[in-house]
DNA sequence: CACTTGCACTTTTTT
DNA sequence: AGTGCAAGTG
C-alpha cells in the first residue's frame, strides 16, 4: 500500500511523530509549526498504516472548531468517513458517555446541560434560599468556587472546610448540587466529573472503554485542567497509547484552571513517552520568529524550545508610541490603508488587543475610515436572550422538572406570576424537597394557590402541557414554530418596538431554521428534540458575522491563539493594560502574560506591529502609561521605532496619507501637533492630547498639571513652545 | 407589575 | 464612561 502521501512534504521530525512506533508520545508543537497537520496525519496513519479500526482511536481538542476541522482534514485524508471514532472536545465526549451510561452515572435519562449563564441564575437562587447576604456572597465567586472544586475532581462532601468562608462555600456547593440533582442538570464542569466518577467506579464501564480506545490523542494539552488530566489517565489504563500535543509556551489558561504543569506530569506518569519537538516554523518571518524567542525567553521553567525557519528574513518589527489611543487608532488606520494600496487583503489583517474593551477606540477609527471590520467573540447565537427564551420552553417540554428552564419563562411573556407567587413555589419546593414544576402542581391541586395566582399558574403548566401533546409528533422545526407562537413569546417580541426587538425576533426566526438545518444522529436513544438541546448547550454558535467579507478582524489576543494574519498589529502595548494591572505583580501570571505576548505575536507572518499610548482612557479616567516591559525584551535591532517618521511629517503630508476627514482638517487649522507643549494663561504649561471638531468649532484637549481639559481653539490663545 | 433611579462593577473565555 | 442589576416608586 502506498501510504507516502501520508509523510509528503514533512521534516524529520513530523515524520517521525506521525510515523512513530506504538507509543506514548508528548509532541512539543511550538506555533506554526504544523502541529495540527501532524496530528491529522497521524490518525490517518493509525488507521491506514497500522490498521486501526476509527473505533479504536479517541481523539480530544477544546473547541468545536478544533474537532470539526480535524474531523474534516482526517476524513480528506483518507477519502473515507471516519463516524466512528471518537472525536471531539473534552465536554462533547463525557457528556456522550453520560448519555450512553446514564443509568450508572445516576442521571435521568432526560437530564439536560447548564451553560454558565443558567448556573450563575440556579447559584443566586441558592444563595437567597440559605439566606445569604448577596453582598457578602456574590454570586460570582460561589459559582467560580463549585466549578474550581469540580476542575480538582472534589464533590462537597469531600472538602475539608475550617474557616467560616470554606463551610458557607461548601454549604452552597451541596445545596447547588443538590438542586441540580433534582431537576436533572449538569452543568459544564459536571460534565467532566461525572464521566470520571462513571469510569473510576464502574468496572464494566471503564475496562468497556478501555479496550476500545487503543489509541488516545489529545491537543493543546498546556490547556488540561486536573479532572481532564484524570479522564485521559483513566481511559488510558496500562494497556493504551497517549499522544498528548502542546506547547508549555502557548498556555495563557491557567487563570481558568488549566495546568501547565500536567505536561510534566505526563512525563512523569508515562516514564516511557517519547518527546518529539516540532521547532520548525512555517508561518512567520525570521525577524518576528527572533523577537518572539527573546521574549519568550525571559521565562523560567520552560520545557524547552526554540522557534526557527528557513524562511525570508522579512520586514523589523514596527513600534509606534502615541500620545493617546485616538491617536493609535489613527495610526493603524494609516498602514491599514497603506497595506491596501499595496494590493493586501484587510482579511489578512488582525488588530490584537489585552481587553475587550479597547476595541472601541478602534472601531471607531475603522467606521470612520470607512474601513470594514469583524469582531471576534460577541455574543453567540445560543446565548442570545430570545434564543434562550425559546430554548427554556423547548427544555420543559422535554423535561419538566428543569428548574433553570422553568424559572426563566414561567413569566415570559408576563403572565401575572409575580414574585410573591414564585415566592411560595420555591418555598414548597424547598420543604417538598421537590422541583418547581412539581411544587407548583401541587400548590394548585391542593388549592393553597387561590384566585389570580392559581389560574395563573395553573395557565403556565397547561401551556406547556399542551404544547407538548399538540407538537410531540411534529418534525423539530415544526415543533420550535409551534413554541415560539403558542408559548407567546414571537408575539411578545414583535410586540416591542425597537431596533433591538426586530433582531430579537429575526434571532428567533433564525432558531427555527436551526432546527431545520439540525441533522439529529439518532444515536443513545435520544429524541431529536433532546439531541438538539444538547446540541444548543455545547456548542453556543459561530457568532453570526459576514465572515466572507474581505474585513480586518479584530479579537483579544486570547482569541487570537490557533490562528494567523499576514499583518498583525498588537495595540495597547502597555504596563497596565498588557500586562494586566492584575497579573504585574505576581510573577506567575506575569509569566502567563508573557505567553499571551509570545502567542500574539506568534500570529504574525510578514508584518508585525506593536503600538502604544502614552496616555489612555480607562473607565472614564485618564491614566498615563509606561510601555509595556514586553517591548523592552525585544531585541533592539529588530525593531524599527515608526513614531519619529510620523511626528517629522507636516500636517498636509499627513493630510494626504489619512485620506483625511475632519479632524484632520481641524489638525491642520490648529497648529498644533499631538505631544506639542503648549502656554495657557491661566493653567501654565501642558501637552496635547487630543483634538476634535472644525473651524471655529475646533476644540484640543490638553493636559496641564492640574488635569486634562477641553480648550476652544479659538479663545484660549494658548502659545506653543516647542 | 412596570418603570425609574441609584449603585457597583469593570482581564482574558470555552464548554 | 457605560452598563447591568437590585431596590424603590407609581
Amino acid at each position: 500500500m502506498d501510504v507516502s502521501h501520508l509523510l509528503d512534504g514533512m521534516n524529520d521530525r513530523q515524520r517521525d511523530a506521525v510515523s512513530a512506533d506504538e507509543r506514548h508520545m508528548l509532541v512539543l508543537a511550538g506555533a506554526g509549526s504544523g502541529k495540527t497537520r501532524v496530528l491529522v496525519h497521524r490518525i490517518a496513519w493509525l488507521i491506514q498504516v497500522m490498521q486501526y479500526s476509527p473505533m479504536s482511536i479517541m481523539a480530544v481538542t477544546f473547541t468545536n472548531k478544533a474537532a470539526a476541522e480535524m474531523r474534516g482534514r482526517v476524513e480528506q485524508l483518507l477519502g473515507r468517513d471516519v463516524r466512528s471514532m471518537w472525536l471531539g472536545t473534552f465536554h462533547g465526549l463525557a457528556h456522550r458517555l453520560l448519555r450512553a451510561h446514564y443509568q450508572d452515572a445516576k442521571l435521568p435519562q432526560n437530564f439536560q446541560i447548564l451553560d454558565s449563564d443558567d448556573q450563575l441564575r440556579l447559584v443566586k437562587r441558592i444563595l437567597r434560599a440559605l439566606n445569604l447576604d448577596e453582598k457578602q456572597w456574590p454570586a460570582k465567586q460561589a459559582q467560580w468556587y463549585i466549578n474550581g472544586k469540580k476542575d480538582e475532581g472534589l464533590r462537597a462532601e469531600h472538602i475539608d472546610a475550617f474557616d467560616i468562608t470554606d463551610k458557607t462555600l461548601k454549604e452552597v456547593y451541596a445545596a447547588y448540587q443538590e438542586a441540580c440533582d433534582r431537576a436533572g442538570l449538569v452543568d459544564f464542569a459536571e460534565l467532566l466529573l461525572r464521566a470520571h466518577e462513571l469510569l473510576r467506579d464502574n468496572k464494566y464501564v471503564r475496562e468497556h472503554y478501555q479496550k476500545r480506545f487503543r489509541h488516545i490523542l489529545v491537543d493543546e494539552f498546556q490547556d488540561t485542567n486536573q479532572i481532564q488530566y484524570a479522564w485521559v489517565q483513566m481511559l488510558a489504563g496500562t494497556q493504551n497509547y497517549v499522544t498528548i500535543v502542546g506547547d508549555d509556551d502557548q498556555s495563557i489558561y491557567g487563570w481558568r484552571g488549566a495546568q501547565v504543569e500536567n505536561l510534566q506530569h505526563f512525563l512523569r506518569d508515562f516514564p516511557s513517552a517519547e518527546t518529539i519537538r516540532l521547532e520548525q516554523n512555517y508561518r512567520s518571518t525570521n525577524m518576528i520568529l527572533q523577537a518572539a524567542n527573546a521574549v519568550i525567553a525571559n521565562n523560567e521553567d520552560r520545557l524547552g524550545k526554540e522557534l526557527w525557519t528557513d524562511g525570508a528574513d522579512g520586514a523589523p518589527i514596527s513600534l509606534y508610541g502615541a500620545f493617546n489611543e485616538q491617536e493609535e487608532a489613527r495610526y493603524i488606520v494609516s498602514r491599514i490603508m497603506q497595506w491596501q494600496e499595496q494590493g493586501g487583503a484587510l482579511s489578512d489583517i488582525a488588530l490584537l488587543y489585552r481587553n475587550n474593551a479597547q476595541s472601541r477606540v478602534l472601531e471607531e477609527g475603522l467606521l470612520y475610515a470607512q474601513i470594514p471590520y469583524r469582531i471576534y467573540g460577541g455574543l453567540r447565537f445560543f446565548d442570545r436572550q430570545e434564543v434562550k427564551d425559546a430554548v427554556a420552553y423547548l427544555r420543559l417540554i422535554s423535561n419538566r422538572n428543569d428548574d433553570a428552564a422553568f424559572e426563566r419563562v414561567v413569566n415570559t411573556p408576563t403572565r401575572g406570576i409575580g414574585e410573591r407567587t414564585l415566592g411560595l413555589v420555591r418555598e414548597a419546593a424547598k420543604n417538598e424537597q421537590t422541583t418547581m414544576w412539581r411544587a407548583a402542581q401541587q400548590l394548585v391541586n391542593e388549592k393553597i394557590l387561590t384566585g389570580r395566582a392559581r389560574t395563573a399558574v395553573t395557565g403556565f403548566l397547561t401551556l406547556v402541557n399542551e404544547l407538548e401533546e399538540a407538537t410531540h409528533a411534529m418534525s423539530l422545526s415544526a415543533q420550535t414554530d409551534k413554541v415560539l407562537h403558542g408559548s407567546g413569546l414571537l408575539a411578545m417580541y414583535q410586540a416591542e418596538k425597537s431596533d433591538k426587538a426586530e433582531t430579537r425576533v429575526d434571532n428567533l426566526k433564525e432558531l427555527v431554521s436551526a432546527t431545520e438545518t439540525f441533522v439529529p444522529t439518532g444515536e443513545e436513544g435520544m429524541t431529536p428534540l433532546a439531541e438538539f438541546l444538547s446540541h444548543a448547550a455545547l456548542e453556543a454558535g459561530e457568532e453570526q458575522a459576514d465572515a466572507h467579507q474581505d474585513a480586518v478582524q479584530l479579537m483579544t489576543l486570547h482569541s487570537a491563539k490557533g490562528l494567523e494574519f499576514k499583518l498583525v498589529f498588537m495595540t495597547g502595548m502597555e504596563e497596565g493594560t498588557f500586562p494586566s494591572l492584575q497579573s504585574s505583580a505576581e510573577s506567575g501570571r506575569l509569566a502567563e502574560e508573557r505567553r499571551l505576548c509570545y502567542v500574539g505575536m506568534t500570529r504574525a507572518m510578514e508584518q508585525l506591529v506593536l503600538t502604544y499610548a502614552e496616555t489612555r482612557r480607562l473607565y472614564g479616567q485618564m491614566n498615563t502609561h509606561r510601555p509595556s516591559r514586553f517591548i523592552g525584551e525585544l531585541p533592539p535591532d529588530h525593531v524599527e521605532n515608526v513614531r519619529e517618521h510620523v511626528r517629522v511629517e507636516t500636517p498636509s503630508q499627513s493630510r494626504s496619507r489619512f485620506h483625511t476627514g475632519v479632524s484632520h482638517e481641524s489638525f491642520v487649522e490648529t497648529g498644533f501637533k499631538l505631544g506639542q507643549r503648549v502656554l495657557h494663561s491661566k493653567f501654565g504649561e501642558g501637552t496635547v492630547l487630543n483634538y476634535e471638531g472644525t473651524g471655529s468649532q475646533s476644540r484640543i484637549q490638553v493636559n496641564f498639571a492640574t488635569g486634562s481639559k477641553w480648550l476652544v481653539v479659538a479663545y484660549a490663545r494658548l502659545t506653543a513652545l516647542d
